[in-house]
DNA sequence: CCCGTGATTTAT
DNA sequence: TAAATCACGGGG
């Protein structure tokens, strides 16, 4: 019997969340079918002094509404005019940090992904970035908000019950954030040895 | 390497 | 009101 992580796993330091979420499995149902893949790299945004943060300094926008949510809830965004990205908010209401989803090692609802991926060759061209996962399991802005304790669209299974040790964690920069000045080079990606890991 | 593509933010 | 920016991906 799967269960899916609950509101407490959510409320708790965003480092934590970030390295807890890798082994547990995301799942996405579309039209009663699923689509879901294990988490294999994470990305923690601290909120306000994190100058890489949608909330840099407070900020708080029709945008990022969500990130001030309670923890366990979704945030989702647009960007460059094509690509959408999954966050996890993380910690309790109105402190608006949030771990990005970057990839998934997919598992289920193979096609489904495919026929709405077509650049994607091979399996680990499916998954293996967070505006690419996104496509590929139909997350967009009508999941933004969305609770993911209480979701039947959205949510995330346990796998496993402890995170998994450092040893097997393997930590950097995070990808994309150049323009963040000191926050840049912070030791905030989370990935396992997986193919299936963002190739940037 | 460069470009698409458009919401959001920042500068005038 | 205008211009720059962007937690990216795909194709040379």
């Amino acid at each position: 019997m799967t269960r899916r992580l609950c509101r407490s796993f959510y409320q708790r330091p965003v480092i934590r969340v970030a390295r807890g979420l890798l082994g547990q499995r995301l799942v996405r149902v579309v039209d009663g079918r699923r689509l879901a893949g294990i988490i294999v790299e994470t990305e923690a945004y601290l909120g306000l002094p994190d100058k890489a943060a949608h909330t840099y300094t407070g900020r708080r926008t029709a945008r990022n509404a969500s990130m001030w949510l309670d923890g366990g809830h979704a945030y989702v965004y647009f960007t460059y005019g094509m690509h959408h990205c999954l966050n996890v908010v993380a910690g309790l209401a109105e402190d608006p940090v949030a771990v990005l989803i970057r990839a998934i090692e997919p598992h289920e609802g193979l096609s489904a992904m495919y026929a709405r991926r077509p650049a994607a060759r091979c399996d680990t061209d499916l998954c293996s970035g967070p505006a690419k996962l996104c496509q590929a399991m139909q997350i967009n802005r009508n999941l933004d908000g969305e609770d993911m304790t209480t979701s039947k669209r959205l949510f995330v299974e346990q796998c496993r019950a402890r995170a998994y040790p450092s040893r097997d964690i393997h930590v950097g920069p995070r990808i994309g954030v150049a323009y963040a000045g000191q926050w840049a080079a912070k030791p905030l990606r989370f990935y396992l040895d997986n193919p299936h890991i963002s190739t940037a």
